[in-house]
RNA sequence: GCCGCGUUGGUCAAGAGGUUAAGACGCCUCCCUUUCACGGAGGAAUCACGGGUUCGAGUCCCGUACGUGGUACCA
């Protein structure tokens, strides 16, 4: 149905208030993937617009989590583009014209209600049946606008400066439909929707004349949001009608909601259940508040991007694993759901787990490294680390777990399971492990199938059954109940520091 | 309250009038493994409800319920 003779152009427009959540990041993705397959181009557009909500720093963040997902914008403030300025605090003139032209046609009004005037209304008009009395065409010939007072005294009260907002007029008994890229046909009736403030007393333009004139300025032709935007659509639809004409208008697309374990998912959700919701780590520098990242919860982007994608849409096989081509290759918006999907921060888990076992040990070492080293493992040799990822990455579903998985093959254990062999711990026990150093230190070869032989041949000496051995050993080496083949990690540590740890391992079980 | 949108196992979901209603996550059992995982084999659990239309409805229509979003000089 995309009779394109337009290039595909698409937008991601957030404001800049603070962290990047999920949802704002599936948004992105659908938007990347449409553009990209149809070989269109991807906007960023910042949406500063309430001056009362900018927040230091969190512009920057969104470059970051983007650049971390791997879905960069073509135009954007930072990456530049022919249709800027790409903040819309840096095009404020622009939008005073077509509020003017609105105003001329009758199709918007100035308004000159103090905030405390709106509040009194609100109160005088507030029922039972109607709680939340709007601007609307019932209302406004009650208030102080261009429509209730003579032309004269709004000259007057402009000439004064009086604080004053631009407020579109919304017409009476009139159905207001559109076709929606994953809703189809959905229709408001227009005495329901209220006169919209289109600019604010401040100068600047409110989400709802921005979008629509920035759209068509920079010739948008698909616009993906969140649904929370959909029963505001119509006066975008009116506003489209009014400024450009709806053949201009591009196709909307409302995605569903990323749902929490109660309602729309906020980062209170994540605080409460203990998962990320946001991109990255993010501090909102007015209060210090802390919000965890995926990425720094040891998440992969693949991983990230992918369990993303799934939420919402599929491609209608078994594939859940997909790469960013894959999905860029396979992506429909009309395979994009209509209901809202709740995250599962499990699912969530077992994608990164995929990625990082379909990961070579090549991408991981340098992921893992750090990880390492912040936890003072240092003099890492990297072919060795990348022996230890391949060894242990099916028991890491975040990058984290490897510390975990992999401390014990550069620093031995600080802290023995001794509960484990405790109850069951003898003086043969005792004399095998003792006898084994020795037998180990003159080991000419020293390989896993070595190693085990030895082993293998002192247990039957000593009458003792090698299973009753063997989680001692790893005990010894490791320190808990877990890891690769024990004689695969006295292998890898070599046989210094295997008899080191057999022996002061020793002295803590025999005492 | 009003308006919009939605509703297939606990979660993500396939399904476009006729299927034993896929698959995945999670959970349970077993196998592999004398650790933990990985892998393999099984299992429990579902079309919100009520009316229509139809020979036949998870699929179409209408109600109801429930959920969710909006109802700001916030986006």
């Amino acid at each position: 149905m995309l009779l394109n003779t337009a290039k595909v152009r698409v937008r991601f427009a957030p404001s800049p208030t603070g962290g990047l959540h999920l949802g704002g990041v599936r948004t992105v993705l659908y938007n990347y993937l449409f553009a990209k397959k149809h070989g269109g181009t991807f906007v960023l557009r910042i949406e500063d617009t309430d001056q009362t909500r900018f927040v230091e720093g969190a512009e920057q963040y969104i470059y970051d989590c983007l650049k971390w997902c791997g879905i960069e914008p073509d135009e954007s403030p930072l990456h530049g583009g022919e249709f800027g300025p790409y903040k819309q605090s840096e095009r404020k003139s622009k939008y005073w014209d077509y509020a003017l032209q609105l105003i001329e046609a009758g199709h918007a009004y100035y308004a000159f209600d103090t905030p405390q005037e709106l509040e009194q209304m609100r109160m005088d008009f507030k029922t039972n049946e109607n709680p939340s009395p709007q601007y609307d065409a019932r209302i406004r010939m009650k208030m102080k606008n261009s429509l209730t007072l003579t032309a004269n005294e709004v000259e007057k009260l402009l000439q004064e400066k009086n604080p004053f907002v631009v407020r579109i007029k919304i017409p009476e008994n009139e159905i207001i439909s559109f076709s929606d890229l994953i809703h189809h046909e959905v229709s408001f009736d227009s005495n329901v929707v209220d006169d919209k403030v289109l600019l604010k007393a401040d100068g600047m333009p409110t989400y709802h004349l921005a979008v629509v004139v920035d759209d068509f300025l920079m010739k948008i032709t698909h616009a993906f949001r969140g649904e929370e935007w959909l029963s505001s659509a119509p006066v975008h639809i009116l506003l489209w009608k009014y400024l450009f004409g709806l053949d201009e208008m591009p196709q909307w697309a409302h995605l569903p909601l990323i749902m929490g374990p109660s309602g729309k998912l906020s980062k209170r959700d994540g605080a409460k259940y203990g998962f990320p919701v946001y991109a990255m780590n993010w501090t909102d520098p007015r209060n210090n508040e802390f919000t965890e990242g995926f990425k720094e919860k040891g998440f992969l982007p693949e991983a990230f991007i992918n369990l993303l994608a799934m939420l919402g849409w599929n491609n209608g096989t078994e594939q859940e694993l997909f790469s960013l081509n894959e999905l860029i290759d396979q992506f429909s918006i009309d395979r994009v759901h209509k209901s809202g999907a709740k995250f599962d921060y499990e699912k969530a888990k077992w994608f990164n787990h995929e990625w990082i076992k379909k990961s070579s040990s090549e991408l991981l070492c340098p992921l893992v490294k750090p990880i390492l080293e912040e936890k003072s493992i240092s003099n890492i040799n990297e072919s060795f680390l990348k022996t230890i990822i391949d060894l242990v990455k099916e028991r890491c579903p975040l990058l984290d777990d490897f510390f975990q998985q992999s401390s014990y093959f550069f620093i031995a254990p600080e802290e023995l399971d001794t509960e484990a062999v405790k109850p069951k711990w003898k003086e043969d026990k005792a004399g095998f492990f003792n006898e084994m150093c020795n037998q180990l230190n003159q080991l000419n070869v020293w390989e896993t199938t070595s190693i085990e032989n030895c082993f293998k041949t002192l247990a039957a000496e000593k009458n003792i059954k090698p299973g009753e051995l063997q989680l001692p050993m790893r005990i010894m080496l490791v320190g808990g109940k877990f890891g690769p083949a024990v004689f695969e990690i006295a292998y890898l540590i070599a046989k210094e520091e295997t008899i080191k740890r057999i022996k002061s391992a020793l002295i803590i079980l025999n005492s």
